[in-house]
DNA sequence: TGAATAGTGTCTTTCAGACAATATGCC
DNA sequence: GGCATATTGTCTGAAAGACACTATTCA
């Protein structure tokens, strides 16, 4: 049976979402990944992703997605950018509508679903080879991640609602892959205007209690 | 007869790209749009746009519009975003991708295609009513018009391989929409190390002759 | 009191922005 | 010479970056 037949027997591509769930975990970011349950790319990980179905929007298509592969609800998705070529999917015409996520929790368990034998967190700098893609799009996502970190506020979506300065600048760092001076870090953080200060203290370690912070805003916003 | 019937029976959403064509003309920045010839939105204003075949690119679907359309090539082209509203498209479920060209030239003639009864270039802010959420589309092209002016040289791509820094800086004034000042905008410009004098002037004027410049790189950079 | 992290200020450099006079070529 | 545009520099204020010590709590 030629594996073509039901992808293009209609001359109209298929379109999927994929989401790209990112979230720091150990001090790293990390990407929730799916093992592939059957062919194309059998047992290879790929992102998580599916066929947008024909009564819901893309960002639906989206959040369904991602409330299936990572239980959550509400957190920050964004469309990433739109892949179509031709011959991205070896079983036909395939365009994928690619979207990421961040997630502020630091321990999300993923479920295997649809099409999947396993789901998994990966560190970003350490990856498994990727299925059709993927690497490219994830390649884009972080990109897109780093230049959003620098002028916009989405850092809040990476973290609990109340957080220490610390925390914060560990997202940046992260990030970015280099090291901040905490100083300047916070005086440019403060001078935003967009953190206030909370009547609570973390108190969970030996030594003295940080202040904790919280966005004044939790909705994307851009500085430049 | 149903208008459903053909777009949504199989269970397959219809994908289109539609192109923004911007150019600088007659001071002002145009988009191209085209007169509807057909329902829905017969003679409605819309841009212009077609299937992707099932066999090219995204972008080669792009490419092929904007010849089709303006008769140009190889001129800037970037994806803007994809739109995918179950309900923007009377006729069923279409999903478009956006993409938005800059054309360097003063004077393109525009020809009415397939489904067009008309084109025309129209100033950004002297539109008529648009069809589908095309208006929603022109925004969102102008805002990525707007900040990548600010931090990329895609400037260039609106003008002639060689060009007066004052008609550089009329192309930042006219999509930003606000005066500059000439000896900032000027020593900005060339601190860049993005330009380079020619050896030509411009003496096309009853008055001094002025110095035509070209982008060293004809290609987007970013600098932030 | 020692360990561990929190919190803070100054100086320098760089960049953006306000601002106006002179230069050159053509008619 | 008059007209029209081209070309050029200084000052000021704001923000970014380098840099190191004191404060506080808990064990």
């Amino acid at each position: 049976m030629n594996p073509k037949t039901d992808l293009t027997q209609y001359d109209h591509p298929s379109v999927t979402v994929d989401v790209l769930v990112f979230a720091i975990m150990d001090d790293q970011l990390k990407v929730a990944l799916i093992k592939r349950g059957t062919a194309p790319f059998k047992n290879s990980w790929a992102i998580p992703g599916g066929f947008v179905h024909i009564d819901e929007s893309l960002e639906e298509a989206a959040q369904r997605e991602l409330e299936e592969e990572a239980g959550v609800k509400s957190v920050y998705l964004e469309q990433l950018y739109t892949f179509g070529d031709p011959e991205r999917d070896p079983r036909g015409r395939v365009i994928t509508v690619a979207y990421y996520a961040l997630v502020p929790d630091h321990d999300i368990p993923l479920s295997a679903s649809t099409d999947a034998r396993e789901a998994r967190w990966f560190a970003v700098d350490d990856l498994p080879p990727l299925a059709f893609d993927h690497k490219e799009i994830l390649q884009q996502a972080l990109e897109r991640l780093k230049s959003k970190l620098e002028y916009s506020n989405i850092a809040y979506s990476l973290l609990p609602s109340k957080f220490r300065l610390t925390e914060l600048q560990q997202v940046y760092e992260i990030i970015l892959g280099c090291q901040l001076d905490k100083r300047n870090f916070r005086k440019r953080m403060l001078s935003l205007g967009l953190l206030e200060a909370t009547r609570q203290l973390d108190k969970s370690g030996a030594h003295r209690p940080a202040q904790l912070y919280r966005f004044k805003k939790r909705k994307m916003m851009i500085f430049r």
